[in-house]
DNA sequence: AGTATGACTCATT
DNA sequence: AAATGAGCCATAC
């Protein structure tokens, strides 16, 4: 890989654009409870951008540099599958850390899924 | 500055 | 049911 930046600049430093999506969403991904998991679709859309879970994803990516830590773990696509595994700081990091919220996990996928979403349309407004 | 890409999801074919 | 297109919009090059 190429040379590491030397700091990931965080989006919310800017000044010409609104970030306040990003800080939305690490906000309500802390509040997933341990033993729980989320969607990108289901957290863009209680935050009102329905279309817009790949900015989710975007958050999550930034959401390393930021503090206090988010369980980027606990949010998964809608199939409960760990498509954010590889971005993490080892391939078993995510997978890892789920089963320690209790999660089963097997080949890359959260068994019995359904039981463990935790919408925040749901629970949080 | 324009194109390509993506930790996504839904509609259409 | 599986594949494809489209919408989304910030980053990367």
């Amino acid at each position: 890989m190429k040379k590491n930046k030397a700091s990931p600049k965080l989006p919310v430093a800017d000044k010409t654009k609104n970030y306040s999506f990003f800080e939305d969403v690490w906000d309500v991904v802390r509040q997933v409870p341990k033993g729980r998991v989320t969607t990108y679709g289901a957290i863009a859309r209680y935050l009102g951008a329905k279309s817009s879970a790949r900015m989710v994803g975007w958050a999550m990516n930034a959401s390393f540099a930021v503090s206090p830590k988010v369980p980027a773990q606990r949010v998964v696509n809608r199939n409960g599958m760990l498509s954010g595994k590889a971005h993490f700081a080892t391939p078993t990091l995510m997978e890892d850390l789920l089963k320690e919220d209790g999660i089963e996990v097997k080949e890359d996928k959260i068994l019995n899924f359904e039981a463990f979403f935790w919408d925040p349309a749901n629970e949080i407004g």
